[in-house]
DNA sequence: TTGTGTTTTACGACCTCC
DNA sequence: GGAGGTCGTAAAACACAA
């Protein structure tokens, strides 16, 4: 791997609902995994695994960027907010005016204070098929090597701190430095996909997703691979070529695809405002990760399953119903773990 | 390089709710 | 009956120690 080019999407980690107060500087200087850095997730007292680390180290404790706010391209429920006095997702919606700056400079990556572009794009030709045309952007330029080993969990990112999703860039930055892309890099794709891609996921039964999810099931990592940044899995490569791998809906050829961090960035955004998503932002999130409904609703439980298991260990077993705790704005919907009968419009 | 442990997708079983 | 919930689990993907 070619290591003065890389780039990638921020890193997704576990979401955090710790006090902004946990979030803990980061002082190590590589961008390599976890154990090169100058304190391991095993270094941190609080922390029980690897994802924990990260859970302490930069995950923001209010929602910051959502791409389903984003302004040029917004895609809005039709349905009321929520009851709960705590801001959501949909509260937010008409509020929040985070999100990533447009920027015609280069984009590059801290590797000391590990800001990573969102959606780096070379600065000749910004694809202008991405969402805003460019409202994603890096938020300063540094010069930036992405390590080959680096693991999306696993890598401490001040990046995601709130205030790194705002209008200013902090005044600590860095010089900005040019950017080296690979001859192989690909802009990420559109998020605004074909009208073709768009109306078959729009006219999906939730029987018809499984079969969606199962074409992509044939998307390998190699499609996904950090130098292609590619966060569009293709679409009907194996029509009809499901095959019974343990059980009938698994293909033989993948058990599981990976998602880019493009699309675990984004999930993870809206986990943070809410554990359990509505159908109208699950459709809009299906249709702007390319993603299948299923798969989201799937990443959702998954997500509420960790989020329990994480506060299973760092409480104990007796404690399953104090994750009210939290004081964030999301801690209303718990963890996940309040019903989501509690949410008058969450049919 | 290999073995091991952890995390991430995806599913089935079973449940409740409408 | 269909939706989505939890729970448990399989297997891929990954990190890391030896």
């Amino acid at each position: 791997m070619n290591n003065n080019t890389i780039l990638s999407y921020p890193s997704i980690v576990c979401a955090s609902h710790e006090p902004a107060e946990s979030i803990r500087p980061f002082d190590s200087s590589s961008y390599h995994n976890y154990s090169s850095h100058s304190m391991t997730y095993a270094e941190y007292p609080l922390s029980t695994s690897k994802s924990e680390t990260i859970e302490y180290t930069c995950w923001p404790t209010i929602p910051t960027h959502n791409i389903l706010n984003n302004s040029s391209h917004t895609v809005l429920d039709q349905v009321s907010p929520p009851l709960s006095s705590h801001p959501t997702h949909d509260t937010l919606g008409s509020v929040s005016s985070v999100h990533l700056l447009q920027n015609t400079l280069p984009t590059t990556i801290s590797s000391i204070q590990h800001h990573q572009p969102l959606y780096p794009q070379p600065s000749a030709s910004p694809p202008s098929t991405w969402i805003g045309s460019g409202d994603y952007q890096a938020l300063h330029s540094t010069a930036i090597t992405t390590p080959p080993s680096y693991r999306h969990y696993s890598t401490p990112c001040s990046y995601y701190h709130p205030q790194y999703f705002y209008d200013q860039p902090p005044s600590q930055w860095i010089s900005p430095a040019s950017v080296k892309f690979e001859p192989s890099y690909t802009p990420p794709p559109s998020y605004i996909e074909s009208s073709e891609s768009l109306s078959h996921c729009r006219e999906q039964t939730s029987k018809e997703e499984a079969c969606e999810s199962r074409q992509q099931s044939t998307w390998t990592k190699k499609d996904i691979s950090p130098t292609h940044l590619n966060p569009v899995p293709p679409r009907n490569l194996l029509n009809g070529n499901q095959l019974t791998f343990r059980s009938k809906t698994r293909t033989r050829d993948k058990y599981r695809i990976v998602y880019t961090d493009q699309q675990r960035y984004e999930l993870e955004n809206e986990f943070i405002i809410s554990k359990y998503i509505s159908i109208p932002r699950k459709s809009a999130l299906s249709l702007t990760l390319s993603l299948s409904e299923r798969q989201i609703k799937i990443w959702f439980q998954n997500r509420r399953a960790k989020e329990r298991k994480l506060n299973k260990k760092r409480h104990g077993p007796s404690s399953s119903n104090q994750l009210n705790n939290s004081n964030d704005a999301d801690s209303r919907s718990d963890g996940g773990l309040e019903s989501p009968n509690c949410y008058p419009n969450y049919t």
